[in-house]
DNA sequence: AAGCGCTAAGTTACCCGTAACGTAACAGTT
DNA sequence: AACTGTTACGTTACGGGTAACTTAGCGCTT
């Protein structure tokens, strides 16, 4: 209303220091509790921080000596499901519990969007980054390097990673599943995943699992919906074009268990029977997994534990602890019961 | 290797200046590109900023001027369903827009860690800070007055906000569904939800829910899991904990549709009927409820509009617009099939 | 040729904390 | 009484960039 006279002035140190009747220097010894002044004058100190509610500037802290910031800049592709929401929350709980800030960036599964964003986030001077997958641009790849700071990429297991590398390895893990499929007899085989500019984990999977049942004899017959995001519409709108393109199709492999979920829902609303007359095989041992009726074939990945590890290995970089540069978090294949078994 | 000698001295705006032969203010405004250099000039200092893989330090033109920095504070209770996923993400992606950068809090549904927070974050010096719900500690709301900077209160419609407010009214929108389900002649009702510590906006729902379902002479039976995040097994496990202890009951409403999704699988594993043998009523129209064969009773709520609308008016408030103080997005009621109609 | 106006630059001061250093006052030692 | 050590402060300089002001240099007018 009649505020309108300045902005909120901050309350500088300076000014408590004033109110206080002492200098700047003590009263920021006051506030850092380091020692160095006597317990009078503290309480003068103090007394005037509650009376003009000041709150420190961090920017300035910074600033002045050579100590870094608590900022962490996280770069994920998209919150479009649980998999990255998981590893983000892995993350934040982590770090925020050791006083540090995660600076989002959602680069929608492009290099243009992830090289903007570190270049902006850099500028902001954060203690570390914390980057979803292991391809890059080559200006981001030298802007990380002129950077000086701990970069952990996170989820696509890098074995020369920038720095350090905290994740799985997706190709075996498409792998696995491709052999365990052919392994109980399927061979004409559907692959419904979304599709991207940009390789990446799910393009691995991709490449491990036709490697996997290409191996073995079969064929896979992929179903990309491009630029979609990989939850439950996309996975049965993705099963209805193949079904329709490929009626032949006796299994299919998803991008994760959301889109598996989807699919399991078309072919149900066609009387199809799972696994008797199609199989149906996610990724990710997604939390829908766990209130289903048929155990999901699916492949069970901690995505909250690779956030949490990953924060982990940032904190313990950041305090200066030696770090082993490649963590493998693993994953399990989970044989479920949507797809036929060997023994039937 | 043999980099040992210091770390990675950053390169700055002084030294590109010196290389180039100009002053530091040249530089800089070259860098700006406001004008008042020669074309002879800027060449020679954007020559050097390649050359030298010059970043602005952003946290030194904060400090100078009294412009502000482009962080916006984000809290959110969890990412543990889809719900506050696709608030942050409608928020992040409008934020990045517009050269902003959201910095996450995992609030964790607790005043406490809120307060913590927005200590932490204030002292950052934000543009601008965007909260999860309506309730906020005595010395969070004095913290957040004293900041002078735009608070937008998201989710919670709140009419008399501490600045701004976008959201849903929660309260109306649990009456409806209240109101929906005796009219559809359910008088034992039972509730599957988490519960808090503080009030929320769940919980204002369910009071609006019970108000209606009362008020009509029906009555309420909850079962609230304490501390679980709200996802699909905690409405499994729920629905089973609320049949066992009350198995009268003749429809359930949920505190979202990842719940109510579980609860659905738990009826149908125990061979009961939706709706003949129970009615299902969950909440948000989340995107699993867009594969599933029945239409799940909720109540459509535009969860990434929320994001993008409070991001909007965050962005109008920073650029001086005027702006509404309070804007609900507004909610409908999805009648849906797994409830008996009226007419049946 | 003096005067004016404009552009392109340089100079200075400042933002807010902190490190490093300086110093006054007092206690304890010999 | 002279010296040393400690405590409790104050002073100064600094970091990276920018606003505001100053100055140099050039072309144009009259």
């Amino acid at each position: 209303m009649a505020d309108k006279d300045r902005k909120n002035s901050k309350i500088s140190l300076s000014e408590v220091a004033k109110e206080a009747g002492v200098s700047k220097m003590t009263a920021s010894r006051v506030l850092r509790g380091h020692g160095g002044y006597s317990e009078k004058t503290r309480e003068l100190v103090m007394k005037k921080v509650d009376e003009l509610g000041y709150l420190p500037n961090r920017l300035a802290t910074v600033f002045a000596g050579d100590q870094s910031s608590t900022f962490i800049g996280v770069s994920i592709p998209d919150l479009g499901n649980e998999v990255f929401a998981q590893v983000l929350e892995g993350i934040d709980r982590k770090l925020g519990a050791f006083g540090h800030q995660s600076v989002l960036g959602l680069t929608q599964h492009t290099l243009e969007e992830e090289e903007a964003w570190i270049k902006t986030v850099l500028s902001w001077q954060p203690a570390g980054l914390i980057l979803t997958g292991r391809y890059h641009s080559p200006r981001a790849i030298e802007m990380l390097k002129g950077a000086g700071i701990p970069v952990v990429e996170i989820w696509d297991l890098n074995s020369s990673p920038l720095d350090i590398s905290v994740g799985i390895n997706h190709f075996d893990s498409g792998f696995d599943m491709g052999r365990y499929l052919t392994g109980c007899g399927y061979t004409r085989i559907g692959y419904v995943g979304t599709s991207h500019d940009t390789a990446n984990a799910a393009s691995t999977r991709l490449d491990g699992f036709c490697k996997a049942v290409e191996g073995s004899g079969g064929n896979v017959t992929r179903q990309l919906c491009l630029h979609d995001t990989a939850t439950y519409y996309t996975g049965f709108y993705g099963t209805e074009q193949l079904l329709l393109s490929s009626p032949g199709v006796e299994c299919i492999y998803y991008q994760n268990d959301a889109m598996a979920f989807g699919g399991l829902q078309y072919v149900s609303s066609k009387g199809m029977d799972v696994p008797g007359d199609i199989g149906i095989a996610g990724w990710g041992d997604l939390p829908i997994a766990s209130v289903l009726q048929k155990r999901l074939t699916s492949c069970h990945v901690p995505h909250l534990k690779i956030g949490q590890v990953a924060a982990e290995m940032m904190l313990a970089r950041l305090s200066g602890e030696p770090v082993q540069a490649c963590r493998d978090i693993g994953f399990h294949l989970i044989p479920g019961t949507t797809v036929r078994h060997e023994d039937s």
